[in-house]
DNA sequence: TTTATTTTAGTACCAGCTACTAACTGAAGT
DNA sequence: ACTTCAGTTAGTAGCTGGTACTAAAATAAA
């Protein structure tokens, strides 16, 4: 029964510092009730490294990436735009993008690159989304690229019919059509 | 002439650690060829922390924002499941989802709400998005609290047909249909 | 009861500092 | 020539949050 309450406890331990890795063994001796020993000797056990690895290697992770997520590189890159008429975009997927269990890419990326590209071709100060059609025809996995190509199938007043296309290689993996209005 | 020396120098060690905070003031010293006790009293001239402080800055700034870009802030709060029938999740939207010029919320938020709301809706272990079609009715700003409902219409095979409503208040702002597929 | 596991205690040592005192250097001021 | 003074270097004590190690105490299993 002892045995359990080890590994219980190194369960906690693990749990409270994926939450929170700036707690230093002294803390957490406090909240396991535990000598500072036990903590580092769990640890050792474990192979988690000491507070200043910890921090160390979350400002690491972060440092160059974390740009990156919050704006351009969500919705690719913009190779080609002839207003109204087309444009190509690319996008690199890697595996921040993914569901951990398939590996595959979250769907709402794809979305995102269709959709800004779809806004992008367009010639309109400013755009909203309509409505969209949607087929994802094959799953993309992590570090595949991802080429959008966009037309403009016709213009309506200020309503905008575009079609997005987006391949692997030569492989079509989703096809969609947006209407987008001018405000 | 003298003064510029120092002045230089300073420049300089503060270029070396806006281009990598990683760097000891050890480090520092010999890049710079001068004493420790130099770099260090830079720094404190500068009001740069130490190596350690600054690592955590680093950590501490890219760790919280990170956490919840990337997964659950995206896509809500689930409030409510019944597997295979129906589903509820919150979205707090603010402005960093928002395009500037309008301070309307980008489409691939709404999208990522609905596709994780229908994904967490069905009782698969894993499943991708075949097809969807969307309707925006009326464009969502910054600061609205979004609610969605989800409800599984038909389950055929390996086949889940998903409809989503999105609601600011009383008001729906999006709709759309979900053909999801297990795998 | 004996043995094995787990936990606690304690010491020496480390990096990378802060905080402080003191001495040295070198050029300018008068 | 001597002083002056910013700038630099040297050195010590003490800090945090550890590692690495030895040893003893507590608890469980045989």
């Amino acid at each position: 029964m002892r045995k359990s309450i080890k590994l219980l406890r190194q369960e906690r331990l693990i749990d409270i510092l994926e939450k929170d890795p700036f707690v230093t063994d002294d803390s957490l001796s406090e909240q396991l009730n535990v000598s500072i020993q036990t903590i580092r000797l769990d640890r050792m056990a474990l192979g988690i490294p000491e507070l200043r690895k910890r921090i160390k290697d979350v400002a690491k992770n972060n440092y160059d990436r974390v740009k990156t997520i919050s704006q351009s590189e969500i919705v690719g890159e913009l190779l080609d735009l002839e207003l109204n008429d087309r444009a190509i975009s690319i996008l690199d997927t890697d595996d921040t993008m993914v569901f951990k269990k398939t590996q595959i890419v979250k769907g709402h990326y794809i979305f995102a690159m269709a959709e800004s590209l779809a806004l992008a071709v367009i010639d309109a100060d400013v755009a909203i989304t309509g409505i969209a059609n949607l087929k994802y025809k094959i799953p993309v996995k992590a570090g595949e690229k991802l080429v959008a190509k966009a037309k403009v199938k016709q213009i309506k007043e200020m309503e905008y019919y575009v079609h997005i296309f987006i391949n692997v290689q030569d492989e079509q993996v989703f096809r969609s059509k947006f209407i987008m209005k001018a405000v």
